[in-house]
RNA sequence: UGGGCUGUAGCCAAGCGGUAAGGCACCAGACUUUGACUCUGGCAUGCGCUAGUUCGAAUCUAGCCAGCCCAA
């Protein structure tokens, strides 16, 4: 019988997979991974509780150090530098798919599995294990999970992936009388508490000073109270009333201003890239026609790729609003991941 | 202290005798495993003040107050 390492949060998700993992016929092990100070106390109850009601093995690992380094200092050095990082791509790279993965080896487990919205399956095209998008289109998670290594593609298993509607796994939660059915899903970023990530920036002492808020032509519409309480494409919080709704273009961090404009001066057809990954063996070497997503939220759209030194050239058939340095741009080829990376600049 | 203009919600603003449009901001909710965006809903018993004309006034009249502009 095969071994799998399941991820489990406490949420329905993961419990549903645990479910189903089972049914397939695999051995499941459940791995709770304690990933910052404040996590719920509930998680790690509601986790335990599943597996004890579905018989299954469960350990707890301590894996806050790592999360600390890898994440949330990520997180709070993004900031410093105005940009809006995106912490779930830094925690699927090096905890879920990272750490996660070496204790799977450890207890000898032929496979990872986690309850992400994803698909992972070998591709006669490609000749290899490759990620896919899911099933449900509006769940779809492939876009924070670009970042993580290729070589472990085959040693995942993705147990909702065929999975079209949320409703269907609360049923089945329900039906195998786990207490974890009605749970709200989670969201916002989970290390942040009241999703208060003001207050965590600043009580992890970074600078934020008050500043200007400028239109393009240099007027000055308002004041800022510290550029890190804002991000391009930003309406809300502003405290500005102007004939039309206004939004934040850019973040100046050596003149400390937040420059705003109009919904129409958001959009750009061109961005670069860095930090690259690839979960697929493609040339690269001449501009490929692909399609990509510059938020979580964002429809994917048409692009050629080009990519030199490390550093992606993006340029979109029609232009994408608010392109956001820090926030990933993940690539696709069909419904294939091709791969991504973090948004250094936009242009026009 | 001669002349002209303006005063409607936190901001902008429509209305020009028939019982206060709209936008921005703000608030609440929905959506969402990042930050955002978006969507839905809420938001002036009152139109600088006072008196009057009228069945009826933000709209007409008079006086006052405040601000701006031009001329002395």
């Amino acid at each position: 019988m095969k071994k799998v390492l399941l991820g489990m949060s406490g949420g329905v998700d993961s419990s549903v997979s645990a479910v189903i993992l089972q049914k397939q016929g695999y051995e499941v092990i459940g791995l709770t991974m304690l990933l910052c100070e404040n996590e719920q106390f509930t998680a790690l109850e509601d986790a335990k509780k599943v597996c004890e009601k579905l018989k299954i093995e469960h350990h707890v690992v301590d894996l806050r150090e790592e999360f600390k380094k890898h994440v949330i200092d990520n997180f709070i050095c993004s900031y410093e530098k105005a940009k809006t990082p995106n912490p779930c791509v830094e925690c699927n790279k090096y905890m879920k798919f990272g750490e996660f993965y070496k204790i799977a080896q450890d207890l000898n487990c032929d496979y990872i599995a986690t309850g992400h919205y994803a698909k992972i399956e070998y591709s006669e095209k490609y000749k290899e294990y490759v990620l896919t998008k899911s099933n449900s289109e509006k769940k779809d998670q492939t876009y924070f999970l670009y970042n993580i290594d290729k070589k472990i593609l085959p040693k995942i298993i993705f147990p909702l992936s065929d999975f079209e509607d949320k409703t269907e796994i609360r049923k089945i939660a329900e039906e195998n009388g786990l207490i974890v059915a009605k749970k709200k899903d989670s969201q916002e970023i989970c290390f942040i508490p009241n999703n208060d990530y003001i207050s965590f920036l600043k009580n992890n002492n970074i600078k934020n000073k008050k500043g200007k808020i400028v239109l393009r032509s240099g007027e000055i519409l308002g004041e800022h109270n510290g550029i890190i309480n804002y991000t391009i494409g930003q309406r809300k919080g502003l405290g500005i009333s102007y004939k039309e709704p206004i939004y934040v273009l850019k973040l100046d961090n050596i003149k400390n201003e937040v420059i705003v404009g109009t919904e129409n001066e958001l959009y750009s057809n061109k961005l670069e890239a860095n930090e690259l990954n690839f979960l697929l063996n493609i040339d690269l070497t001449k501009p490929l026609e692909i399609k990509a997503k510059v938020r979580y939220r964002a429809k994917e759209a048409e692009a050629i790729l080009k990519v030199k030194d490390g550093i992606a050239k993006v340029i979109f058939k029609e232009p994408q609003r608010a392109i956001t340095p820090g926030q990933s741009i993940v690539f696709y080829k069909d419904n294939t991941v091709l791969g991504g990376g973090k948004i250094t600049n936009k242009f026009s």
